[in-house]
DNA sequence: GTGAAAGCGCTAACAC
DNA sequence: GTGTTAGCGCTTTCAC
């Protein structure tokens, strides 16, 4: 497939490539009004397109940014990005967009076929926050502009962007306790995950604020999907005893959340009588299947303008410090439809 | 920011750019063992990663192609780019991957941009069927490789892929009358998507088939999401007297049963008991709120396979016949958990 | 087995 | 205002 060059324009016009060149950009410095429209004109009729790869090679420098997702099954992801997009075009820069689907083997391919393509810059949610961690080291130590959001990579020297997860977790966790719960069952998330351990954490506090025991039978580790919460919660019921039934869940993740909700409605246990449910939501998803689910949103958009900002920061000069943000829990309640 | 370049390691070896690039490509042919050996290790000390830009500029392909998705509310195209990805892969293609946001122009701009990156082939589910109509069919002319998928554009010429809409719309429509249902209430989608045409004569035929009469104020035009399907819903009750209300929903997206679902739910009308819902669905969205909502999924898998193999067959050759592949419709029925 | 040189499409000094 | 030239990083003849 030919396409056509500015070589191909300059030969039609019998004018030489670097006039086509400054036409093309509007130089009315130095191209004469005439000449500017006569190879814009031409331009459009022979569908010329300016190639793109050329550009950078000679510029150095693409103007883009890669960002890279660990998923797309919720749209929390995708709505960060969404802004994120927003708010770069207006700095000209464009946005490249890899999933790693949960896996840090495809989250490193993403990361060297960005770089191979010379993207300015680096927004990344990580998969795991140990696997690529000498990866990351390298990379960031050749100077490459990186900046880490949500899930971050623990002791890495990067800057980076996260949501409060401990006082989210602490505040939806109290939710739960005011509410009259004791038995919170707590379905947590995979340890690889970065927001997993804080989140842990509060779970514990608020127990140990409100005096309430700590039942180690009451947390499951599983994974962050609606099959691994159903899984969950099917493995829970099973094997608990009557007397020990939880009597609120607290999930890590809202697709957890859907999945045990499912298999509670299928085995007749009334939400939220008996049985209460609080999650950490990015997306409208957990609220979406029943208003009954409480959730804790983290704030987006002030997480899109940090995490551009950092960026821009490290783009303009690599030796900017570092700088790890955490966002305070701007948090959106959807409270309970009934209280006991 | 400093790259390394294949000069660069030529330079430090003291041996020439050329050797370097053939060492790099491991070209035993014409490089010895050793020499292959000492650049790919020092490549690796120094860091380097070969500039694809300049790759492509020399090769004048890219080895990459552009998908460009609607939207990313929902999980379906995302699954799809998913599959797409794992088979391109297979064939050594990369995949670039744009969100257009229902909007048009957006989309026009990330087509542009994927061209002016000179990517070898173009998969898109498209915003409107009509608004880019020129557009495409000038891009088109130029030889560039595109395949349509799942949303279309009617009348164009070149190659696409979707599933049977009417079939679905029809086996769900006789779920509902089947069920005893008779005044079906249809949340169409907008005019400007493909599918809508097809789902709408479906919609008319099935009531034609049974002899249900046609009523004009059961159908209403509204947008693909959970917003649009709660105002469409809230719009009917409020309008509509006691003696005409629906007895089911059929709904254009998930995303609108599930917006339509929770006016339901906060009126009191009972579901499935008093009214039926029946949604096409590309996600699990819609069954992921309640096993109450009827869905119909599109063939995924086929279609990627479809797409991606139409649009090597293109890329290969640019003057192979164009194709319009309209998927049987294999359906997976997730069927209502409780009938009159 | 290796090097020199040309060129992919573009921009930007530098001349005139 | 326009043309000439060099060069971005790479691959690929064509010599040797």
């Amino acid at each position: 497939m030919k396409h056509i060059t500015i070589k191909d324009i300059a030969k039609v016009l019998g004018i030489s490539k670097s006039t086509v060149s400054r036409a093309l950009s509007s130089d009315s410095q130095n191209v004469s009004k005439e000449t500017i429209r006569k190879v814009l004109d031409t331009a459009d009729k022979m569908g010329y397109r300016k190639n793109e790869m050329a550009v950078n090679l000679r510029h150095r420098s693409t103007k883009t940014i890669g960002i890279i997702l660990p998923e797309a099954e919720t749209s929390f992801y995708m709505k960060f990005t969404s802004m994120v997009q927003h708010l770069l075009q207006l700095k000209g820069y464009r946005l490249l967009l890899a999933i790693s689907d949960e896996d840090f083997i495809n989250e490193r391919s993403n990361v060297e076929l960005f770089d191979k393509y010379r993207v300015d810059g680096l927004l990344i949610s990580t998969c795991h926050n140990k696997a690529n961690y000498d990866f990351y080291e390298s990379f960031i130590k050749r100077g490459i502009p990186i900046v880490f959001f949500d899930r971050i990579i623990q002791g890495l020297e990067c800057s980076s962007v996260k949501s409060d997860d401990y006082k989210a977790t602490f505040f939806l966790m109290e939710h739960l306790i005011y509410d009259g719960r004791k038995r919170i069952l707590y379905l947590a998330g995979p340890d690889h995950i970065s927001t997993t351990a804080d989140r842990m954490r509060a779970y514990h506090d608020t127990l140990s604020k409100h005096h309430i025991s700590y039942d180690p039978s009451l947390v499951i580790v599983t994974g962050t999907n609606e099959e691994d919460g159903a899984a969950a919660m099917t493995a829970f019921l099973d094997s608990c005893p009557p007397q020990e039934m939880c009597d609120a869940l607290f999930c890590f993740t809202d697709l957890q959340a859907v999945g045990a909700k499912k298999v509670l409605e299928k085995r007749g246990i009334s939400i939220p009588e008996t049985i209460s449910i609080a999650c950490m939501s990015g997306t409208r998803m957990a609220a979406l299947v029943s208003p009954a689910i409480t959730t804790v949103e983290r704030p987006m958009l002030k997480m899109s303008e940090e995490a551009v900002r950092l960026l821009l920061a490290k783009i303009e000069d690599i030796n900017t410090p570092s700088e790890k943000v955490v966002l305070p829990a701007e948090m959106f309640i959807r409270a309970s439809t009934r209280r006991k």
